[in-house]
DNA sequence: CCAAAACTAGTACAAGTGTACTGCTTCTAA
DNA sequence: TTAGAAGCAGTACACTTGTACTAGTTTTGG
């Protein structure tokens, strides 16, 4: 498929801040991470090479900085990490995971109304294809 | 925490089948995977050596061939294992993730059901704590 | 009894990862 | 106008991971 290696730890934790804060220089994006944890600029750095290495975040130079973007979209993205780790925990089905999640993440009362909808609404179109 | 250093994808492959198969030699498991795909026989027993110098699992000789057993439950290793994925991905919110897998993993509608029904019973359980 | 089979321990090694330092260049403020 | 700040590219390096070979040792079928 997307041909992309797949994201190490730390290259994931870059390329969420660069969807939240969306194009950015390495600056901006060290200075989003510090908030929750130390790191040197030039980790950054790094890291932002290999993300545009890898395919997942382009940059271009705007006078002297550079503006990296991501690439690939979250979903994308989010997808292929899921297919994987499900894949590895779980041999590929879903279900376990899921009842993990809801039943041990002490998720709140309104989000599991929620998520009850959501079952409900696919139980319908699933039922009448 | 747990202090045991986290499981590769590798390790984690051949945990599974050491949960699922209970103590096994080398070969045992070996085969097991074999039925997945190829792999040497001493590749697993690499894996097996590390994942009992990880303390995920302990050996003993018996007779000649050497034992081995899970050491840790697959529910901690798998509740470690998706507090990190979720931290990464979603910045530890697991609500985005259980909609994705059920919205997006071709769930059935018998597990659908289930689930809906888990929630229910959880629901009420939070209604009065 | 002996060659082949079954096992183990030890070692190897390239690729990927986390983390960071250095050194060169260009701004900028005193 | 010049020293320090701000950028960047390049390089480094130890550790992990995936994958496997080799050389010994014990067992076993003929």
């Amino acid at each position: 498929m997307g041909g992309r290696p797949a994201l190490s730890k730390g290259e994931t934790e870059i390329a969420r801040v660069l969807w939240d804060i969306g194009p950015a220089c390495v600056r901006d994006i060290h200075e989003s991470i510090s908030q929750s944890r130390t790191i040197e600029l030039t980790t950054v750095q790094t890291y932002l090479r290999r993300l545009e290495s890898k395919g997942y975040a382009s940059s271009r130079l705007q006078g002297r900085a550079r503006i990296y973007s991501a690439k690939a979209r979250p979903s994308t993205v989010i997808r292929q990490t899921v297919d994987d780790f499900v894949e590895r925990l779980f041999g590929g089905d879903a279900v376990p995971l899921v009842k993990h999640l809801i039943e041990d993440r002490g998720i709140s009362v309104d989000d599991l109304r929620e998520l009850k909808e959501l079952i409900e609404t696919l139980e319908r179109s699933e039922d009448k294809p």
